[in-house]
DNA sequence: TCTAATATTAAGCAACTGCTCAACATTTGT
DNA sequence: ACAAATGTTGAGCAGTTGCTTAATATTAGA
């Protein structure tokens, strides 16, 4: 690797780590291309010759996010072993600020609005749908009755808005304690009392 | 009332009621007053003369959903029923999609990003800390065994992020059925397993 | 060392932003 | 009917937006 392609990984790098930061403080229409330079320290013409818009410094936010964000499938694993191993990881990346927390947060907000963005991005988040992708394990898990009784996907939706929604206000509050794991996987146990 | 305090009151209902739809899809810094004057069919300045500027608009929206939202504190409730309430009166309200629901949306959104807009906004949030306010009944109900023992603002606020995440994920995606209040509640019973 | 490719800047454009203001229209209480 | 108060408009200002482009500095490969 010349030096020449060393600084242009890095730089690139640091534009879309201050994005992350921008987007999510700021939203998408709030984040401004100038003011993401300024901190990187490089004029406003050069962002450009990095991404060769705004909405494709975003989009390469969220395919990132796509990427580093799938849930490896764990063949035949039980299914509250699964969603175990999702509140983990949660769990393990939430106390850090570092870029896969912040990634985490981002592709929450993302979510929310995707379609008032880009048709890409609300592809892109449609093919990488956690929820959907988790009904299968639902459904084995009440065949199997340990998971309760529901619309599956209904259930891994409170299942991940949870999560989700726990992410972003740890993210307001400052001094906030971590939850246990067992008060995620409650949502979706069977309680066994009838 | 005469037919000027009536109008005036309309259009600054319908201003209030565009504004909120606007700030929710794009945010604070991306709605732009303008297009809110425009699609109330009046004209820009005229949105300066029921509200002083943008801040005052939006510092608006977060005083009536701080006052439409307040919970009514139900004297020596019990504990699990307090928070069932809670539960019911978001089931209620998700389906519609009428101003009260949109409200709670949007001020889901507003505590995420508060302290970024205004000391004012950040202050209000503040007093209307639904979380923090919930404190004592979870406290209560682990005294009586009925609530997990935890962190009881951890808990708390769990139990409320499930509920406002899984609002948010309502507004995104379409024929999403309506949990059960129990799945809810799961997050904060005492399952009495030891 | 020289040339082609790339990195980088600063100026600038058209569109948009929040907001003001002078002008005119309408309604109100008298 | 009249004057004060209020409703309403449209032009416009200063600042910001995303983005382009011509000019220059730096690097890479020959």
């Amino acid at each position: 690797m010349t030096k020449k392609e060393e600084q242009y990984k890095m730089r690139k790098w640091q534009i879309l780590d201050i994005a992350l930061n921008h987007f999510i403080q700021f939203g998408y229409y709030g984040t401004s291309t100038r003011k993401i330079a300024e901190e990187a320290g490089i004029s406003s013409g050069l962002m450009f010759h990095y991404f060769p818009n705004k909405l494709a410094l975003y989009e390469s936010l969220v395919e990132i996010g796509c990427e580093k964000l799938t849930i490896d499938s764990g063949e035949g694993e039980s299914p509250l072993l699964f969603f175990e191993r999702q509140v983990e990881w949660f769990l393990s990346v939430a106390t850090q600020n570092n870029f896969a927390s912040r990634m985490f947060v981002f592709m929450g907000l993302v979510a929310i609005n995707a379609k008032d963005i880009s048709e890409r991005v609300a592809q892109m988040m449609r093919e990488h749908d956690v929820e959907t992708m988790s009904v299968p394990y639902i459904e084995k898990g009440q065949e199997l009755g340990v998971i309760r009784q529901g619309d599956p996907l209904t259930l891994s939706v409170l299942f991940y808005s949870s999560i989700q929604g726990f992410a972003e206000t740890l993210v307001a509050r400052d001094n906030l304690k971590l939850p246990e794991k067992e008060w995620f996987l409650a949502i979706l146990k069977n309680d066994n009392k009838e």
